[in-house]
DNA sequence: TTTGGTCTACGAAATTATTCGTACGAAACT
DNA sequence: AGTTTCGTACGAATAATTTCGTAGACCAAA
């Protein structure tokens, strides 16, 4: 494995976030994008996209005079990835106090609580479903 | 108001979780916590509580020649405040995409997605409740 | 009283993240 | 050709965090 990208830190993920969302692009669109939230310098969000492809967080073509960054990392993957830390330096490790967290001091609305529910509901199928077949391979040897 | 605390960084999240659990301690006492994890000086966690104290994070009974610290945040604020700062930086500020992926990509023991199905039944509870009733006071105006 | 252990205070180095000025090449314009 | 514009590269200042060495106070035991 030609080893992992690390994780993003604030400004690293704002910029992921924009390549995200809006595909690849150059330096200057997601300052743009950039500058819609926050007041940021175009040599500023250069640097530090320079700074993410040594990391490997992004990749860049730069065959014309302005090259196009796209992202290198998944959006799920480095979710998962910062979630996962920040459930262990914040929760101590459990995902359930996050939750609970997350959803009891917060307004939430009908409609995601029923999303959740139905989260909840595939997940206990899952589980279900395990136990009854073979817990690594797919069709049951009937 | 007098100033809220800022929020704390790492190691000072893994010093608040040593008072909250463990109650007022000494310096050394908490050192000795860390000290189960990872390596750490007796002055790094001495000058890191210091700074705490400056903001307010910890406070402190000087009486005797050693100090006795005790959390000045307490712990369910805290969460709730770096969850939020959270849940925008990695989640675009949904809290609906972080507790699908939390619970999405990680075994979740029955228990815990029983606990889970028995909030949201509170939730919706409270829900109804108060579209029923006036959602500030007392008594509906008839 | 001298020695040794324990404590706080403080200064400073090392690291990381963020910010931006400046230089300089290439293209576009006049 | 001369000049303006747009782009990258790079060095360096700044700030925040973490780390620890060292000094000096204080206490207790020899």
């Amino acid at each position: 494995m030609p080893k992992a990208p690390p994780k993003p830190t604030d400004s690293e993920l704002e910029i992921l976030h924009v390549l995200w969302q809006h595909g690849p692009a150059t330096v200057r669109t997601v300052n743009e994008q950039l500058s819609q939230h926050r007041e940021v310098g175009y040599t500023t969000t250069l640097k530090i996209m320079q700074l993410m492809l040594e990391k490997g967080l992004v990749q860049r073509d730069d065959e014309g005079r302005s090259h196009i960054y796209r992202a290198a990392v998944r959006e799920q993957d480095t979710q998962g990835l910062l979630l996962d830390r920040f459930v262990e330096a914040t929760f101590g490790g459990s995902a359930l106090k996050l939750v609970m967290q997350a959803l009891g001091h917060r307004r939430t609305s009908p409609d995601e609580l029923a999303q959740i529910r139905r989260l909840l509901n595939d997940i206990e199928i899952q589980n279900a479903n395990q136990s009854t077949a073979t817990p690594h391979d797919d069709a049951p040897a009937a």
